[in-house]
RNA sequence: GCGGCUAUCGUCAAGAGGUUAAGACACAGGAUUGUGGCUCCUGCAUUCGAGGGUUCGAAUCCCUUUAGCCGCC
């Protein structure tokens, strides 16, 4: 069980395809995975994500302890039955939201009380709760309760930070039962790359199954970002997924998969989709466009998916400008697609030896901007 | 034919002599990275039905005219 093997490794970029092993399937790396919040990726069903050839899913702990509480989803027989998804599923631990949520909590040794965002009463997690909490849902892989800082941060804030990181993850480690759930800590250290490279030796001394790196693409540049990755590299352990927490746009994914980052995940595709943005083989697109009000061709010629195969531009556009929900399906669906497809030519890529070809592609005839 | 009322951005509408004519929606750009929020940011009437006048100064006062609505013959 969590078994990673690593197929192969681009001997010219370090980029890795791989397996990993787990209770609802293997997932095939490079992978990204789709965030459902709510245990619902927004206006998205199950059967969609599983046509689009999604391999794991993301859902959260602070969210479904507020709603519906992880006691009703454990009684309908977890997570998976309970949102009818027969595939992987992780769950983030409420970390993020220490971040997201910075007006409403409070930081402690002990854990971090927030207040509800939904009726204002509060609601305390430590590294125990949030464990206890994810095993009632049992996703197959469970996210270590961390503290995401601002990349802004300055380094006094960050070394106590990331160093109380740590000693959660040990409570979270010592807090687990089941041992069909895989427990990934968090590195973390901001933007200063010896605390950066101190997180992830202490991290991974921790016996894990799999290993993230957090804080990050949460206000910082694209260059920042991928320094910390190229200056981690070297620290993790070969035989274990790494997962980059929270990155999502086509050049932060791609660049992070050359760099060795096994697994993405990202509300990124979906939010924007939501907003009338596509990601296509022909760089972004905003369906709101003038331009667009009587293009009969699709949103992406080189895109099979549902979307693109059945409607144009134009429809599209009409869909987004008269606010019907399927506006945000249909491009939802693409955006997903778009990623999915990308992780899978990556995948194919890596094992060629031909990864970099996909990033030369990316900014050339895809058009996307280099930073 | 006579009397009254109304006429300000694509729409709804503030404004009642004094610097650049509110606001909302619509429209047009842009943002969005481990999802509180179909959200946020920006732009959008040198012009007030038309023409003339009074005044240092008028969307605001006066005259003429046009259109719509309401009464009366």
């Amino acid at each position: 069980m969590f078994k990673f093997e690593l197929e192969h490794v681009d001997k010219y970029t370090g980029a890795r395809a791989g397996k990993f092993h787990t209770p609802h399937g293997i997932i095939e790396t490079p992978v990204f995975m789709p965030v459902g919040t709510q245990a619902a990726v927004k206006a998205v069903s199950t059967d969609s994500l599983k046509d689009m050839g999604t391999q794991v899913l993301l859902s959260n702990t602070y969210h479904l302890n507020l709603r519906p509480g992880s006691e009703i989803i454990k009684s309908a027989g977890g997570l998976h039955k309970f949102m009818n998804w027969d595939k992987a599923i992780l769950t983030d631990s409420g970390g993020f939201q220490v971040f997201s949520l910075k007006g409403l909590r409070k930081i402690r040794e002990e854990g971090v009380e927030f207040q509800s965002h939904l009726d204002g009463s509060k609601i305390f997690m430590s590294p125990e709760s949030s464990i206890q909490i994810q095993e009632n849902l049992g996703a197959d892989i469970i996210m270590a309760f961390d503290e995401c800082a601002p990349a802004l941060s300055s380094r006094d804030y960050i070394v106590p930070s990331m160093e109380r990181t740590l000693r959660w993850l040990e409570r979270c480690k010592e807090a687990k039962t089941r041992d069909d759930q895989a427990l990934f800590g968090i590195i973390q250290g901001g933007l200063f790359k010896d605390l950066r490279i101190q997180s992830a030796i202490k991290t991974c001394q921790i016996d894990l199954p799999g290993y993230a790196i957090g804080g990050l693409s949460v206000g910082e540049t694209r260059e920042e970002m991928l320094e910390i990755l190229d200056i981690l590299g070297p620290y993790l352990p070969k035989d274990k997924p790494r997962y980059l927490m929270g990155v999502g746009t086509p050049q932060d994914f791609v660049e992070g998969i050359l760099r060795g980052i096994d697994m993405m995940d990202c509300v990124h595709p979906t939010r924007i989709a939501r907003h009338g943005l596509a990601m296509t083989s022909r760089g972004m697109i905003s369906i709101k466009r003038q331009e667009f009000t009587a293009d009969l061709s699709p949103l992406d010629p080189n895109c099979s998916c549902p979307c693109c195969r059945d409607y144009s531009k134009a429809y599209l556009r009409h869909l987004y400008k008269s606010g019907e929900i399927l506006s945000s399906m249909l491009m939802s669906i693409h955006n997903l697609s778009f990623l999915i497809g990308l992780a899978q030519d990556l995948r194919q890529a890596i094992f060629n030896d031909e990864s970099e070809n996909i990033r030369k592609k990316l900014y050339t005839v895809m058009g996307y901007a280099k930073s």
